[in-house]
DNA sequence: GTGAAAGCGCTAACAA
DNA sequence: TTGTTAGCGCTTTCAC
């Protein structure tokens, strides 16, 4: 009978060597307890032996993970895969690993993969929520258990936690005010949920700049959904059915654009002349578009490192780290929507 | 002194229960062996006290992680995207957890990941390769390690793996034949790197179709690079400047012809009038470009389920399963790029 | 600088 | 149907 072959372990490495197995732990973790001889020896006879670490052990050990949750809402977005891809670079920086999840918009997804996470053990979790998510306790309870956790872009309604998000109002704010610079009276928004703080703030800042130049707010040009081109492609044809189409629709996510380019497309209807439209976010996919969207600047590149930094405050310091909100400033782009008419 | 809250573990709830923590451990994972009433009874009180499994426990003691390791060369890609949208969905209904990485194109990221990934414990692991990955003895030392591992899209060349993968050669060359059906002489090909399988394959069926139609291959025709955009970008410049220019380029892939677009545009050159393209491969982004790009499907939809359920068929028959090669027929999708001169 | 002892939380095999 | 025993591979004191 062939002799059972088995992962070797940190014993198998010590037995070659005659040392103990804690001896070899150390000198593979570089402890300042071992000299640099043996550690040189011991790392070289793993290496030979094909030794690989078991990481279950170790954390159940060690009582940590070295790793932190991701999730987010979609991946096939630019935002999100470049935040994610920061976040990664950060992480490999600072030997963390990370356990990236998609909730795809779901909120079942998002808990399930949460409790995953806290099953897991991981160090920390950085997330940006589904469109509507209910996990709002689930939240509390990650909190309640020690367990750092950082929002960014689409947090929860709640100042303990910390969150990096953008300055939703204010970037809303400015590209209404250009809209209304521009010319426009009859200002419609597509919007997101409302229970969701980039919806919230951005239809505040909206409502913030119409209210400033005393421009009516038609609630008829107003309408609420989500956050993807189907949103956006369902709302623009029901202010076309209804005839409540405004001049020029200041749109939540450069997703909701896009399909509002669709819907209009597919009704005969051209940007900007017979319907205009400026936006929150950008995307790579802007410059083929035409007219190329005007649009409130996300700082993609800002978010991803800050929320990592903070997540690592949060773990360094523990319980005693106080939650904080990182806000960051936006730019307006201009391009070829929302020019102003002469 | 504040007594130190710790994590709660089977054993305080078997202690509240007055049972064993084995009685706990198997009514928790619904095994047979347990009363559907005690079962119901250790799991309420589990719930009520907050218990959250400990993986890292679990999958020490049991041997195996439920967790599939996925790594992907880049994820704003709606490619990638899509596949691991679906990978994600079979992994929820099979009960895996899925762990995810992304290389970013760098084959030391790579191999990095797929180290992390054994360290873990990983089940199984499934691969889409980068750009030029030089982990070849990687893959053969965890197919040596007894553990299951699955390319898709972009694989390595080694018959004794399994993968899913498009059938590259048919793929181009039916392009290339509707190149030629379309009436071009002069048929350029922006390819990318030969070690790895869609670059090679690709340009395969490039040359028979070439050859079969007794069409000369100009090999100042001819570049090779890298799969992403900007290889496509500096491509173009490359015949352009050199005037190599040939009347219809076709390109390796989707974020390839992006690129050529870009350079076009730049100097003055109009698609498909001035210089024409076929690609490789679609994106959602497709649908804004003009003209709209004809293209090889890539078949999106089955190639994540199918890479699921090779992957899994390995885990479940263990080392007795022999590698098995899945390839999947392609279908040309015409637009308005090589369309038939009159 | 190195080692002995103890245990992290869980599950698998076998007994009762 | 439930419990006993024996680890999984590693790290952490603390002693030498």
């Amino acid at each position: 009978m062939s002799k059972k072959k088995t992962q070797i372990t940190l014993q198998d490495i010590a037995d070659k060597l005659n040392v103990t197995k804690v001896t070899v732990s150390k000198a593979l973790r570089n402890h300042p307890d071992i000299s640099d001889s043996t550690a040189k020896l011991i790392k070289k006879t793993a290496d030979k032996m094909g030794y690989i670490p078991n990481f279950a052990a170790r954390n159940l050990s060690a009582k940590k993970t070295s790793t932190i949750g991701v999730i987010v809402p979609v991946i096939a977005n630019s935002f999100f895969a470049q935040i994610i891809d920061s976040i990664y670079n950060c992480a490999f920086d600072s030997d963390y690993d990370i356990i990236l999840a998609v909730s795809q918009e779901d909120s079942e997804k998002e808990k399930k993969h949460l409790e995953t996470m806290l099953a897991m053990r991981v160090d920390g979790i950085i997330i940006s929520v589904c469109e509507k998510s209910e996990n709002h306790n689930t939240f509390l309870k990650i909190k309640s258990l020690g367990v750092p956790i950082v929002f960014f872009d689409r947090t929860i309604e709640d100042d303990n936690f910390s969150s990096v998000t953008i300055n939703n109002v204010q970037g809303a704010y400015k590209a209404v005010v250009k809209a209304i610079e521009s010319g426009y009276k009859s200002i419609g928004h597509i919007g997101g949920w409302q229970n969701i703080n980039i919806g919230r703030d951005r239809y505040a800042g909206y409502k913030e700049a119409l209210r400033k130049h005393k421009i009516h707010l038609n609630k008829k040009h107003v309408i609420f959904g989500g956050f993807g081109e189907d949103d956006g492609y369902k709302a623009f044809m029901e202010l076309y059915s209804k005839q409540n189409l405004p001049d020029i629709l200041f749109t939540v996510t450069f997703p909701v654009a896009l399909g509002v380019y669709n819907a209009a497309k597919e009704v005969g209807l051209k940007i900007p002349k017979d319907i205009d439209v400026i936006t929150f976010g950008q995307s790579s996919i802007n410059r083929f578009l035409k007219p190329k969207l005007s649009y409130v600047d996300l700082q993609t590149n800002d978010i991803g490192p800050k929320t990592f930094e903070l997540i690592l405050e949060h773990i360094r310091s523990g319980k005693k780290f106080a939650p904080k909100k990182i806000e960051i400033d936006t730019d307006l782009v201009m391009n070829e929507t929302c020019i102003k008419k002469i």
